[in-house]
DNA sequence: GTGGTCTAGACCACG
DNA sequence: GTGGTCTAGACCACT
């Protein structure tokens, strides 16, 4: 539950997206289940040694999406699974994530079936890497 | 060689970032080959109605990344085809897309074989975004 | 389109909800259409004498939500309307605000088809709140 | 008098609010009458797996309101029945929550009949929260 | 000029 | 102790 995990301050990816995406992903792969506690944001901040605002408002973007709940005075726990998004937002989401993955890929002079062959290739690779402590 | 295509204001992705995804992809796809010139700076820009610095840019990093060249006084055109990435760094930069895709649709409850077949039925569409002339 | 209202800093319900919560209004009745553009962030704060970051906040959380979008380095301008929400995630939120309405009148002693009926009452009051410019 | 209830954790509304609604409630709705003794404050506590701090602050809050009387040493009784709010009071009280109201649901595109069908039929369901005993 | 990110540090509400 | 709000001010990216 320690969320162990680094960010990389120079990125273009601004540091409370890095937060999310981790988060996130440990939800998505299990690692992080119904009920679990987020570490504090003041611990959390140290570690990473950010400043408390910039996990606070990770932590509000997730909880804005429902993710994740909290609960005043205790913390900040992963919510109930649900459907927050319609249909077309989610259709609409999809097709923004594969646009910019194909703007990012076009120049790099793969085919699109190997393309594809390598993306199912990584997808066990991306999930295994939120260690399941 | 007149470069139909519009930009999306309404994107999170910068104008100028869309305009060199449109000439990648051309160059890319085999619309745009080596020594076809590409359309002044002005002139582009009050096609699209945006600033001329604005395409003035996006033609500075396309000539940077060497798909296109600059002979002064005369234009810019595109580039002999060479072998622009190591093949490390295409991985590198294919898994980093991969990633950043994995990351933005994990949470949107889409099976992989699912995924998969949306990505591939999209390829088309986007494909077709630059309509070769 | 100068957005004309006041904040009140000491209310329980914080600032940058405030605003969210009169530009919400301004969308939802019509006064701002799609493509109109919001107040730039330092001028809005100026105008309600807060500082930048809440204005900001309050703008992110309206993107967020998809009522507006940002165009980089131009502002920040009303979406096109979408479906945002499940059918689930809908229901969800008019529950939890139905059950704080009743939470906040239950012990007023106003008989449940008075409260309906003065419901229906306030609405073209609240609708009218939004002067249209 | 052993006041059926139960608190939701993962809501926004604070614990103590939570306590402070259902007990208001029992006496709206007549379930708590002129004279009835609430629970003590440590048993409640633990009927609820809360802090007693919470609970004795739910009780404060509804004796400073006049809704209940501490009888030092015997514990805390439902007070006489009196008009509590003037009438502009009650008003004033009435339009601040119709406002919340409309403005958390305005964005649901929800049409305002259906609104108040729904709203109607939520009432019981609400009443029910609180078993009468 | 526009918005977006991040830091530092204060203050408040809740438990 | 927990998270949430707000200010002040710096810096960056885009147009």
């Amino acid at each position: 539950m320690s969320l162990q995990f680094d960010i990389t301050p120079g990125s273009p990816e601004p540091i409370y997206e890095q937060i999310e995406g981790h988060i996130r992903r440990q939800i998505a792969t299990g690692s992080l289940v119904e009920g679990d506690q987020l570490p504090p944001v003041r611990t959390l901040a140290e570690q990473l040694t950010v400043n408390p605002n910039t996990v606070a408002r990770a932590y509000a973007e997730l909880t804005a999406e429902g993710l994740v709940e909290s609960r005043t005075g205790r913390g900040v726990f992963v919510a109930p699974r649900r459907q927050i998004f319609s249909e077309e937002e989610r259709n609409r989401r999809f097709h923004r994530a594969a646009w910019r993955f194909f703007d990012e890929t076009a120049f790099l002079d793969i085919p699109v079936p190997e393309m594809v062959r390598r993306l199912e290739a990584a997808w066990p690779d991306y999930f295994r890497k939120t260690p399941t402590p």
